[in-house]
DNA sequence: TTACATTTGTTCGTATGTATA
DNA sequence: TTATACATACGAACAAATGTA
C-alpha cells in the first residue's frame, strides 16, 4: 500500500484505485478476517501492529476499524484487543431475534428480552427446490439441509422456523451436531464451519396459518400469522441460510431492528 | 467548555461530568440543533468556527458530528457545509417506508423503490383515547388530530394509515395545510412546526382485516393483513406521532430497515 | 475560463488517559 | 507495578467539492 498521489500510484488491487486509503485498509482487514485465522477468541494484531504492517497511520487504521465495528463485524475491547464479533446470545437477541411479548397497556414495566427455548422437529437432507436454489444461489436440485425448529417463550410455542442450508457449504453437518450445539445456530456456523453471518435481509407478510404451522403453533388453521423470509449473508453478501419463520402474533410482536438501537 | 483535567473542572452541566469531551460537544450540538435556528436549508457554522466557539480541537468536534451523522441527525456536504438532515422523499423511502413489491421468482430485475400516492380520507380533531394518550405521553382526553390516509402503489391501494398527533404540539394544523403540503408528512412537521422526527419504534403483527381496513384496501373482511404500530420520536425520545399502518401483503412485503442498509 | 475563498474529507503524527492481565 | 491495547484529544497539512468573482 502506498501514498495516494499522482506520481506514485497505489500498489493495491485495481478495483481500489481512487478509493480513500482507509477504505483500502478496510478491505485488507476484511480479507484478514475472512481468511478465518482469527476466531472470536483470538484478538487481531494490535492497531499499532496493523498500522505498521499496512504502512498507514494509526488514525487511518482506526477509521477503517471504526466502520467494521459499526457494521458489527468487529468488536473492540479496551485493554484486551479487537475481535471478530462473536455470535453469542446477546448478539442473537439484538440483531437476529425480533419477537417480543406484547406490551400490556396497563403495565409500564417493559418486558425483558427472553431467550427462546428451541426444539428441533425435523432434520433432513434433500434437493433444493427452485425458491431455495434462487435464494442460496445454488443450482436447483443441489443438496440442501432442511431443518424445522419450534421456538417457545415461557413454555408456549410462538415461532416455527424452516431453515435451508447448502450442503456443500455445511459439509459433514449432522443432526446430532446441530441439536447438541452449545450456543446459537450462528455460533455453530462460525465455530464449526468458519462461516460468519454478518447481516440478514428480511421480508415479512401476513398469511393464514397452514396446516403444518397451525399444528406447530397450536393455532386454528387459517389464523393470521406473520411469515418472515430471512436470507442470512456473510462476506461479499454470499448467502448462508434461507429461513422462513412463522410467528404467532396473538401475544407477541415482531419488532423491527431499528427500534432496538439508540 | 473547558479542557478536561483535574485542576480545572469542566464548566458544563453537572450531568456531563466524566463524559468524554466529544460527548459533551455532541450534547452542545444537539442543543443548538434543537433550538431550531438551523433549518434544513441553512448550514450550521463551519467546523472550524464551532471548534473555536466550543474551545475544542477540530478533531474532537468532528468526532461529535460523526456520531450525529451516523444517527441521521445531520448530513455533511463537502464544499457546502453541515445541515440538519432534511426530511425529503429519499429519506422517507429509506428510513420510514417499508413496503416493497413482492419479488417475482421468475424475474431477477429488482423492483425500484416507488413513492406511494397518498390520499387523505379523514381529518378530525378529537379527544385522545387511552392507547393514544399512553403512546404520545399526554393525558387521556387531551386533544389530538386523527388522520386517515390511503397509500397506493401503481394505482392499487396497499396501505391504510391512521395517525394520531398531539393537538398541543401541532397547534394550528388544519386539514388544508396537511393535504396541500408540498413534501412528505415529516417534512411538514419539520418546516412548519420545527419538529424533526429522528427515528421510529415499530412493532408489527398479523391480524384479520377489519371492516374499515378491508374497505380501504379493497379486501374481503378477515383477510390477513400486517398491522404496524409506529411511534415517531424527536429529540430526547419525545413522541411526535402515533401511527397504525395496515398493509395488504398479497403482492407486497414489509421490508425491515436493516435489509436496506449495507 | 480562470482564479480564489470556503467547507468538508483524508491523512499524518503525537501525547495522554483508561482498562486489562 | 508493569506492559499492552484501545480511547480520547490535540494539531497540522493537503485534497476535493462548491460557489463566486
Amino acid at each position: 500500500m502506498q501514498v495516494n498521489n499522482k506520481t506514485v500510484p497505489p500498489q493495491t488491487s485495481p478495483a481500489d484505485e481512487s478509493l480513500p486509503l482507509y477504505r483500502q485498509v478496510k478491505r485488507e482487514l476484511q480479507k484478514i478476517i475472512e481468511d478465518g485465522h482469527y476466531g472470536p477468541g483470538k484478538p487481531l494484531p494490535s492497531e499499532a501492529t496493523l498500522a505498521l504492517a499496512l504502512q498507514v497511520s494509526i488514525g487511518t487504521l482506526r477509521h477503517a476499524v471504526d466502520e467494521l465495528v459499526h457494521e458489527h463485524v468487529l468488536v473492540r475491547r479496551q485493554g484486551k484487543g479487537t475481535f471478530v464479533a462473536p455470535h453469542n446470545r446477546a448478539r442473537f437477541m439484538f440483531q437476529f431475534f425480533h419477537v417480543e411479548p406484547r406490551w400490556d397497556p396497563e403495565d409500564d414495566t417493559p418486558q425483558e428480552q427472553e431467550f427462546p427455548e428451541i426444539t428441533c422437529m425435523a432434520f433432513a437432507r434433500d434437493n433444493a427446490d427452485a425458491l431455495e436454489a434462487r435464494a442460496l444461489r445454488i443450482k436447483p436440485g443441489e443438496a440442501v439441509f432442511r431443518i424445522e425448529n419450534k421456538l417457545a417463550l415461557r413454555g408456549r410455542p410462538v415461532v416455527h422456523d424452516r431453515l435451508a442450508l447448502s450442503a456443500m457449504m455445511f459439509r459433514n453437518l449432522t443432526e446430532k451436531r446441530f441439536i447438541e450445539r452449545p450456543g446459537t445456530v450462528y455460533a455453530l456456523y462460525q465455530t464449526d464451519f468458519g462461516i460468519t453471518v454478518l447481516r440478514a435481509q428480511e421480508r415479512a407478510r401476513a398469511v393464514p396459518a397452514s396446516k403444518a404451522v397451525a399444528r406447530a403453533l397450536a393455532l386454528p388453521v387459517g389464523t393470521p400469522v406473520m411469515e418472515v423470509h430471512r436470507l442470512a449473508l456473510t462476506f461479499g453478501d454470499k448467502p448462508v441460510e434461507y429461513r422462513i419463520s412463522s410467528i404467532n402474533t396473538q401475544a407477541h410482536d415482531y419488532v423491527s431492528m431499528l427500534s432496538k438501537a439508540s
